[in-house]
DNA sequence: AGCGTAATGATAACCATTATCATTATTATG
DNA sequence: CATAATAATGATAATGGTTATCATTACGCT
């Protein structure tokens, strides 16, 4: 990325504005809505070299991929399959232990993706009652 | 699934035998190479519906989903991102540690999925040469 | 102002997966 | 056994997220 444009800088303050994990359409259809111009592909690309920046982070999620700030500390996600909450931890063990089980594999570790599933409280006493 | 039909026990069979990931193409190229005749459609059904029953398990890549053996233990997977290749680990510690994370956010966990990206020795190698 | 190049945006293409639907196979029933 | 009910198959269309194409526009620089 050689120009950080209007677009991308909307983007970016868009996703920095918020704690949301957002996908792409819901960053272009934020944009127009917010009154900007800017088309789905460029939306797209403009995710994308953010990130290749590490000025946003991203998680990979079965169906798509969803954009974050980047100025947060590291974590991994819970997210509810009842209404699509996510919930963000960290674990400073988790993350050593990562670390040794690639050692001892020797893998050269450069990231990994830790996703919880389960029902939020609400969720779960929902289909209690 | 009421039916185990031949062709899905023809899917059952052939991820039994092996220990790799598959994903639904590799699966129904395998099956048709090995003189089957089984469409494309079916073995999506297949993999679903063996997978609904526990006879198969499966990871949910970016790209695509891999299926496998359900006859192993619980475990997660390491992925080479030069080569592709797949390597299995498992580590009490962290599974309790991500129960420990549910029950403090008060989350129902039904299931997690930790991939680990990085180079494998042979790509690492490779790599510095 | 003019040139070289990066970015944009509309749209086509791609790719994995799911839906549709007529046909076939399997199971249940008389 | 014959036949009805229904589940599964397979060819193919459709879907949805994402990337590629390409003409046009915007930017940075001299
Ligand atoms: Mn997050
Ligand atoms: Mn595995
Ligand atoms: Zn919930
Ligand atoms: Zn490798």
């Amino acid at each position: 990325m050689q120009r950080l444009t209007v677009q991308r800088q909307a983007i970016l303050d868009l996703i920095n504005a918020s704690n949301r994990h957002w996908d792409a359409d819901e960053v272009a259809r934020a944009l127009v809505d917010a009154g900007a111009s800017i088309g789905i592909a460029t939306v797209y690309r403009g995710l994308a070299a953010l990130e290749s920046l590490g000025l946003i982070d991203s998680i990979q999620l079965a169906d798509k991929k969803r954009y974050e700030r980047a100025d947060k500390a590291h974590h991994d996600h819970m997210i509810c399959t009842g209404c699509g909450h996510i919930e963000e931890f960290s674990h400073e063990t988790i993350e050593v232990l990562q670390q040794q089980i690639a050692a001892e594999k020797a893998f050269r570790l450069t990231g990994h993706q830790l996703v919880m599933f389960g029902l939020c409280r609400d969720c779960a006493e929902e289909l209690d009652r």
